[in-house]
DNA sequence: ATGCAGCTTATTGTATACAAATGGCATTCG
DNA sequence: CGAATGCCATTTGTATACAATAAGCTGCAT
């Protein structure tokens, strides 16, 4: 993607997953132009885009607006993509080359040791952990299923400031990659999908457990 | 979608659908403009739509394409979409209305008189049978859900017109119905999944029979 | 007071002109 | 003769002006 299009693409998107821009407030083309520093024609294209990613919908007249998520909707989306991951693994199971193996087992020796600390490093635990889960989809080797993916991996949720990691689940986690590891090396399909289902599964359950807490807070700033 | 916009994305879509658009073929925005008596822009716009629905796919440098899948791309399309519509079923199951019931009745009911006749109906059958699907997926409720399945469904292949419709696997089809309304009837989700799952890995093997006849046409064409 | 008509303003849609980037061709140098 | 390089043609990207449409407001009539 070109340059000034490729801005207005990730500004406004950082700008929706930050909170930036509030969900369920309009958000205007001239506006956006203006805060991402280009004209109008690169921001409808990155609005287009987002659309058809659901951070943003439209009504009847072609207004936009930043997508709100209820509890429901997040839900949904874990399910497709607890499938679609799934899948991925059962697909990668037959296709992972040594190589890909070698590096699951480095990323996945890195995220245990950014939270076999003291100090826990959380955003290094997600970025190795984001690669474990790039490498799977790479092996399994379908690009629809990587675009399907991308469509409901990333949520449009507020809540990531106030996301309280859960160590103890991060641990978890580490240890489901520990098993898909083993079933991959035995080239076992189901065994990995299997895995894979409930180590998104957990993934909602601490994203709700975090989103119900979130809420309650606000509720009480604003009862406050 | 505004007018212009709209004309130009359909007439874009059928043009590739019908195969006047071959595979392969390189399309420039201003060629399609002309075609579709619109300006660039409305077409630019459309053409970013159809390349996230893979119908158009571009090279490093943005120069668009019309796509052209392999069997095993279609294998993999076809594969996704079983998952899709099994998840589909098993969601409507629990949520389908007693009117959403006599709507699928409807239309399975008539899918079977068009093709219980000595002149078979196709694109009456085709037309039911795509009701019955919507009715289904209306019932899972789920937008991403939707949106997800309308990228799988339509395949661009060529084919179209050499399609060659085996009456005994639209019967087979009409029967999977059948079954699929007895599994509503009975909120069984679990099997209206697996029913559904048949039904389309059935679809997927009808269309490779297809493809891989044409190919050979097309070879023999080629050869003489 | 209330609801509707018509006008005004805000916002999006489309066309077009121009800028940037890419590919192909020809020419030249090794 | 082949490969590299620079120029020209083609194609896409961006900005901007203008058109169309929808929302909101004002004032009038009931």
């Amino acid at each position: 993607m070109s340059r000034a299009s490729e801005r207005a693409y990730n500004n406004i998107r950082s700008m929706i997953l930050s909170g930036e821009l509030q969900p369920g407030s309009q958000i205007r083309e001239e506006a956006l132009a203006e805060l991402c520093g280009v004209s109008r024609t690169p921001v409808r294209d990155s609005l287009r885009r987002l659309e058809a990613e659901m951070f943003i919908r439209r009504n009847d007249s072609q207004r936009s607006f930043v997508a709100d998520w209820s509890l429901d909707d997040l839900e949904d989306a874990f399910h497709l993509r607890a499938m679609l991951e799934a899948h991925a693994a059962k697909r990668a199971a037959s296709r992972i080359t040594r190589e890909q193996l070698g590096q699951l087992r480095f990323h996945n020796a890195q995220l245990k040791q950014a939270i076999d600390m003291p100090n826990p490093d959380v955003p290094k635990f997600l970025d190795h952990n984001r690669q474990f889960h790039a490498i799977i989809l790479a092996a399994a080797a379908s690009e629809r299923l990587t675009n399907m993916l991308a469509q409901v991996t990333e949520q449009p949720v507020v809540l990531r400031t106030a996301r309280h990691y859960d160590l103890e689940n991060l641990r978890r986690s580490h240890h489901d990659h520990d098993e898909l590891l083993i079933a991959f090396d035995k080239r076992d399909g189901e065994w990995a999908a299997a895995v894979m289902t409930g180590h998104i599964r957990r993934a909602f359950h601490a994203y709700a457990e975090a989103h119900s807490t979130n809420t309650e807070i606000r509720k009480t700033n604003l009862a406050a």
